[in-house]
DNA sequence: CGATCATATTGACAACCTTCGATGCATCTC
DNA sequence: GAGATGCATCGAAGGTTGTCAATATGATCG
């Protein structure tokens, strides 16, 4: 596991005579538009009520539940569940499925993981 | 790699008599505190800049990088480059060392990590 | 000490987010 | 068709967030 060097100190120039403001770049960094992309996914779980909703999603033993089995644990009122619910279903991360009057939910399988992976490129 | 099983429907009780508001829980999942205290991790994570900013750290030369590096290439002026980096510190996934006029900021060794393995258990 | 430089903090403003009551839209039952 | 039920959408209120100019802090140099 070689990850852990990165206190030590070895700015190569220490006369600070312009300033140490020199890019100075080594690899090539996330962009603008990729940021935002990636920004948008992880706004969807910034959200206590939201992380919660996924847990007892996953938790359930059907791995689906319709929105009225949110409502009273999360103590929200419905209109409010289906918001965080269409956040999360437009971040890719909830899967909808309308079944006569109720609507089911689940995890979409490799969303969150994708997710984890970008994040470990980064540790 | 068994985590595709989630989009069948076996709904036990498919009468809808008395509704479908049935807690049936079958796991512990998520409290409030808990998922308050991650939802405000995944809020440092939730913003481009925020994001541009672990990049350009993690991908730079040494590791490490100081206030002045991020300005221009984000294009933020000095004061909102020091506001994300403060909420980077105050959820743990910066490290923050000043060295003179200077400071010098580096990821903190497993904390991106600990965040994506905390995702791939609702995977 | 006075000047200068890198960074942190403050205050303000606009944009966005969370929440909820009210309302609309389908679907099911009778 | 009429009523009831589950869910989505709208609009508004209150809170939070991102950004910057102005200012404060603290270190370095002459």
């Amino acid at each position: 596991m070689p990850q852990n060097v990165v206190l030590e100190t070895n700015r190569t120039d220490l006369s600070q005579g312009p300033g140490c403001c020199v890019p100075e770049s080594g690899q090539p960094s996330l962009n603008a538009s990729d940021a935002e992309l990636l920004a948008a996914r992880f706004k969807a779980l910034a959200d206590p009520n939201r992380l919660r909703i996924l847990s007892i999603i996953s938790s359930s033993a059907e791995a689906e539940t319709c929105v009225c089995d949110f409502s009273e644990p999360l103590g929200l009122k419905q209109p409010t569940v289906s918001h965080h619910l269409k956040i999360l279903v437009d971040a890719g991360l909830l899967h909808r499925e309308k079944r006569g009057v109720w609507a089911y939910y689940s995890v979409v399988p490799g969303a969150l993981g994708e997710l984890a992976r970008t994040l470990e490129l980064k540790s």
